[in-house]
RNA sequence: GCGAACGUAGCUCAGUUGGCAGAGCCCCGGUUUGUGGUACCGGUUGUCGUGGGUUCGAGCCCCAUCGUUCGCCCCA
């Protein structure tokens, strides 16, 4: 019989792997809950409308990446392909809008059905976090700040670069989006086949190909900034100068967009050079509209999401843990000591192996496996003085010691 | 959805023109029956991803399939 495997693009997290992906999400916590954020769990899956209606219609996201299915009852539901339409949803149906600013972050599975590569999988880890009622550009700021501070936290600074741009408002979205169209159809014949098709259903993600022949065509194309409306100029120019004043470095990329609808002024992306062709890690932006999308009221937000999979990708360094004492027995008589003793010490706080099986030297080598810094030895010798001995893995000095000081003999 | 490479022990990998499936690490035992880490000695580990085909004979050649990786696309 074949080995039964995983589903594609679905892995199994232990070791090494899930501890550093625990700590980027406890970081990820960390940092958010400094600034006012409440953990929010939704579902992981919801009505597929929540999804198809707001991501946008034409991304590909919602044309052939999201799990959809049917349940009993007939209803059409989706595995979350992200987490902000989720918490939308919440912020509506729960009618949070009555205490403004609500400020949410949540960590968990996504589903996509893509082709799996490194940073790429079908069911994937996002921490993210949203920030709902702040019209001004202080929420910008802040959010982005929270990043920033979220991925120094973790070590990864110099790997990581902040990029940033403005949508504007919906006018200027218009507008630049028909200067857009009008430009590229003058050059449709130097655009690769992809884009001639973007050009019907999402004109702006021409701007991000990467094809050659189509980056000579976006070269010469007309700036996003030149479409902005006095207030989006302003709004992005107050984005900049806050992160100037907090020295968070970004650079500006007039190219950059992000492909779900909801977007507008400011999106923002972390991105690292050490992932290949999966270099964002971490990606956001406002997106004032979709609350009223959502059948909620005209309230304003702002959030980003990390790969939490891609993130921990980057740490060099394996999650150290603390180092258990070993507690063994030696001989049948002396189990039940010793179960008292370890349950003492773990009292005490600290981290105890107990030595399940095998003979003294075998239980010596599981303690020096399981990286114990001492070993507490309980033979019928030493019980019989009310002693245990206390050996000192790292220099093997060992000493004996009376049963009711090991507690402080040990520290 | 498109293109390419790869799949051999728990892990990393070698395997020549098609001729008995290997190494290192890990693991287990011993040198040392109440003392680990270093050293030395010995040992186990396999439907060669799966299913077909060609051949006297296939890990190797052919086809299909599943999976992984890389690029495109997309995105976190």
């Amino acid at each position: 019989m074949a080995k039964i495997q995983n589903v594609r693009g679905t892995y199994d997290v232990y070791g090494e792997t899930k501890r550093k992906m625990k700590k980027v999400v406890s970081t990820g916590a960390e940092v958010v809950e400094k600034y006012g954020f409440e953990e929010i769990e939704t579902p992981i899956f919801e009505f597929t409308e929540v999804f198809s209606r707001n991501l946008g219609e034409t991304s590909d996201v919602v044309t052939k990446e999201m799990y959809c299915f049917q349940d009993r009852g007939g209803e059409s539901l989706t595995l979350r392909p992200e987490g902000t339409a989720g918490v939308v949803r919440s912020f509506v149906s729960e009618g949070m809008q009555q205490n403004l600013p609500v400020k949410l972050y949540y960590a968990g599975p996504m589903f996509r059905y893509e082709r799996p590569q490194k940073g790429r999988q079908r069911q994937f880890t996002q921490f993210g976090c949203e920030l709902l009622g702040v019209e001004t550009p202080q929420a910008d700021i802040e959010v982005i700040s929270m990043a920033y501070e979220f991925v120094e936290k973790l070590g990864l600074e110099g790997n990581v670069v902040v990029e940033i741009n403005s949508l504007g408002d919906q006018e200027s979205r218009d507008a630049y989006r028909t200067k857009l169209v009008e430009y590229l159809r003058g050059h449709i014949d130097e655009l690769s086949g992809d884009s001639k098709e973007r050009l019907e259903k999402n004109p702006l993600r021409v701007l991000d190909s990467k094809e050659e022949c189509d980056k000579e065509v976006v070269a010469n194309a007309p700036l996003y900034w030149d479409s902005l409306n006095e207030a989006s100029k302003n709004f992005f120019n107050e984005v900049l100068k806050g992160l100037d004043s907090l020295g968070i470095k970004y650079r500006v990329n007039n190219r950059l967009v992000r492909g779900l609808d909801y977007y507008s002024h400011t999106v923002f992306e972390l991105v690292t050079d050490k992932l290949g062709a999966q270099g964002t890690v971490l990606a956001g932006g406002r997106y004032d509209g979709l609350v009223e999308q959502m059948g909620g009221g005209a309230v304003a937000g702002i959030g980003w999401a990390c790969g939490v999979e891609r993130l921990s990708m980057l740490l060099e360094q394996d999650v150290s843990l603390p180092r258990p004492i070993a507690v063994i027995p030696v001989g049948e008589d002396t189990n039940g000591k010793a179960i008292e003793i370890a349950y003492l010490l773990r009292k005490a706080g600290y981290r105890v192996e107990q030595s399940y099986g095998g003979n003294l030297k075998k239980r010596m080598i599981k303690a020096n496996k399981a990286n114990a810094y001492k070993a507490v030895i309980i033979g019928s010798d030493e019980l019989a003085n009310n002693e245990v001995t206390i050996k000192d893995l790292d220099s093997g000095e060992q000493k004996n010691v009376a049963i009711n000081k090991i507690v402080e003999e040990i520290k």
